[in-house]
DNA sequence: GCTTGAGCTGGAGTGCACTCCAACACCTAT
DNA sequence: ATAGGTGTTGGAGTGCACTCCAGCTCAAGC
C-alpha cells in the first residue's frame, strides 16, 4: 500500500500521515525504488487505535509516548498497562461529565418546549 | 461582585472572563465609577452552564451563537432549543464511542496482565 | 500621601494538531 | 514522448481557545 490507499482507507490525509510519522506516532514504513512510502496491512489497526484514543481526548503528546513504549517492545508492557489504565480513568470521568449534561439537556430542552406551548406564559427564564 | 471574585467562584481566570465578554459569550456586565467590571450572581449560573458546554465538546463559535440568541430574548426560544437538541446528539455520539473504546481499554489492560504474568510466552502482540 | 493590590486596555504570544504549498521526481496509459 | 496522477521534501500557514504583557488608573489602609 502506499500512502493514497492508506489515506483513504483510515480517512486521514496523506499529509497527517506524514506529520504522524515525524512526530513518530507511526512508524518509518519501508520504501520502494523511487522513494515512496510501502505500507504493510497492520499498520492500519494502529491507526485505527490511535484514532480511538484520539477520539477519547488523549493528548498527541501521550499518544506519541505510547507509540514509543510499543515500539521498544515487551520490556514496556508495564508502562504502557499504566497509560491505559491512566486513559481508562479519564474516559470514565468524561462519561460521568458526559451523562450529567445529557440530563441537563433533557431538562432544558423540555423546558423549551414547554415556553414554546404557552408562548409568554412563564417568560424565558434562565440559560 | 468583581472580575476576581468571579474568577475566584468560576475557576476561569479574569483574561478569560474578559476574553469571553469579548467574544460575546457574557453581556457586558455594569461598571463602577473606576471601571471596574461589577458582575451580578446570576453571571455565575450561567458561566457554569457555559462550562458544561464547552466541557462536553461545544465548539466556541457555537456557545457564543447560543448566547447571541439568549441575549435576544424569548423569540429565539426554537433556535435555542434545536441548538441544544442538535448538541445532545453530540453527546450521545460521544457516550458511544467511550463507551466502545472503555471497552476496549478493558481488553487491552488484561491482555497487559496476562503478558506480565506469562513473560515471554505469547510475546507481546500489537498496539 | 504613599504603597499595595486589583483592575483597565489593546495587542502580541502560546500550544496544539494539523494543513497547505512550491518545486520537484517518478510511473502508467495513450 | 507526453500528460496526468501520485508521490517526495522542508517549511510556512491555519484555526482554535485562550494567555500573557506593558503601561496605565484607581481606591483603601497605614
Amino acid at each position: 500500500m502506499q500512502i493514497g490507499e492508506v489515506a483513504r482507507r483510515t480517512g486521514l490525509s496523506a499529509d497527517t500521515l506524514r506529520f504522524y510519522e515525524k512526530i513518530g506516532l507511526i512508524a518509518p514504513p519501508a520504501r520502494d525504488q523511487a522513494g515512496r512510502r510501502v505500507y504493510d496491512a497492520p499498520v492500519l489497526g494502529w491507526i485505527r487505535f490511535l484514532e480511538q484514543l484520539n477520539a477519547t481526548g488523549m493528548k498527541q503528546a501521550d499518544r506519541v509516548q505510547y507509540a514509543a513504549l510499543r515500539r521498544q517492545g515487551p520490556a514496556t508492557s508495564a508502562a504502557r498497562r499504566q497509560m491505559l489504565e491512566r486513559h481508562r480513568r479519564h474516559i470514565q470521568a468524561q462519561l460521568e461529565q458526559l451523562t450529567e449534561t445529557l440530563a441537563l439537556m433533557d431538562r432544558k430542552i423540555a423546558d423549551y418546549e414547554s415556553t414554546e406551548q404557552a408562548m409568554g406564559q412563564t417568560g424565558d427564564s434562565d440559560e
